[in-house]
DNA sequence: TAGATTGTTAATCGATTAACAATC
DNA sequence: TAGATTGTTAATCGATTAACAATC
């Protein structure tokens, strides 16, 4: 499966959690379509790759959707995740998955300020970064995010890759070096931003990611 | 130019700026493949697409390719960047474009919360979201970035276009409708890390993006 | 010149879209 | 049945890669 097909099913696990909470039972491939902008056939192609069939008649069972999409796309035993760089940002994406997603936890946060270690940041303790590899070890973190400043983003995916994590999610704007069986994700809000203002100025291309 | 490529285009100036800084006067394509993570043929590709040439005893100039990467990318008269949304992650943002990027750079900050409105955050002062689409056009805004909560985001972006922003960067895990004209780019922090959790544990794709 | 690099075209690859038979 | 939707294949599209002549 493909890193932007895997997207689309978060996006449409999202939206579907919605339309649950909203009462809705079942829901339409074009339905989907409108409101995650993609087109009808590619929801159900995606749809069709996670092992669940709809019904002519009846379209997609939301509830039954959301359960193969966390099938697909979740851990059965679930990921624990290790965020380092407790500051605006670092703090912010605590603050966002506190609670959210059970089987996709951030349980454990690093910082080397000691005004940082040792407090709770939104139910999550910061611990020292001298003590990630040991704790990732041991807590079997799977899952690391970089919220550090650019150029120490390279020391930190080292420690998370000799912690034994397996994936990387870098908000630093630095192209971190890591060995191939490790899936690096970047982030890079200029990155974003110049793309956003460029576009602005320019005829847009479809638009619809 | 492709979106893709424009990513690609403005992660090479970094680059550049960072070998600049070091005193590098030339680099040859397949160095900034090394460090990019991009093939060199890709890289010969989109450094053509600006329109500077490099030659084969030398490869590229580097001050050269950063202003022509500029002129390509950056608006001559510069945009101005409106942020709405003064949470963590927005005070994040402005933390770190401050003073960065002269032509592309946040001139205002918007919120509704009492306790932010009138005070500075990182040089940019807080607005009322009131006041938004007023300031927008007296300040002749281009481009919104939306780091308000899920089910505000709408609201946000159709001030934003009443304002006359032609681009927005959205944080909100949120589909925003706008009008055909006004290019959205999505950052959705969920999906990135749910896309890393699931490559982390199967093989990934090609991985350098 | 010889060797390496650039600019540019052709081939490949993958993902998306369109089309349509099967299904309710 | 008729009509709409789903599952699945074929056609299209675009971007990347490979190849190579031109250049220093």
């Amino acid at each position: 499966m493909s890193e932007r097909a895997v997207g689309r099913l978060s996006i449409y696990r999202r939206l579907l959690s919605e339309l649950a909470d909203g009462g809705s039972q079942n829901v339409y491939s074009h339905e989907l379509a409108k409101m995650s902008g993609f087109s009808a056939a590619q929801v159900r192609r995606d749809l069709m790759a996670v092992g669940y069939s709809g019904s002519p008649a009846k379209g997609y069972g939301v509830s039954e959707l959301v359960e193969s999409i966390g099938h697909y796309l979740d851990d059965p035993v679930g990921q624990g995740v290790a965020l380092v760089g407790v500051g605006n940002l670092g703090r912010a994406i605590l603050a966002y998955f506190s609670g959210r997603r059970p089987r996709l936890a951030i349980v454990a946060a690093f910082d080397n300020d000691p005004k940082k270690t040792g407090r709770d940041f939104h139910g999550c303790r910061c611990c020292d970064v001298a003590d990630m590899v040991t704790l990732i070890r041991k807590k079997r973190i799977d899952v690391g995010i970089i919220t550090v400043p650019q150029f120490e983003a390279q020391e930190v995916a080292d420690l998370l890759v000799k912690g034994g994590v397996r994936g990387i999610l870098n908000f630093a704007p630095a192209t971190i070096e890591v060995p191939e069986r490790v899936y690096v994700e970047n982030v890079d809000i200029t990155v974003s931003l110049e793309k956003v203002a460029f576009f602005a100025r320019h005829s847009r291309p479809s638009n619809a990611k």
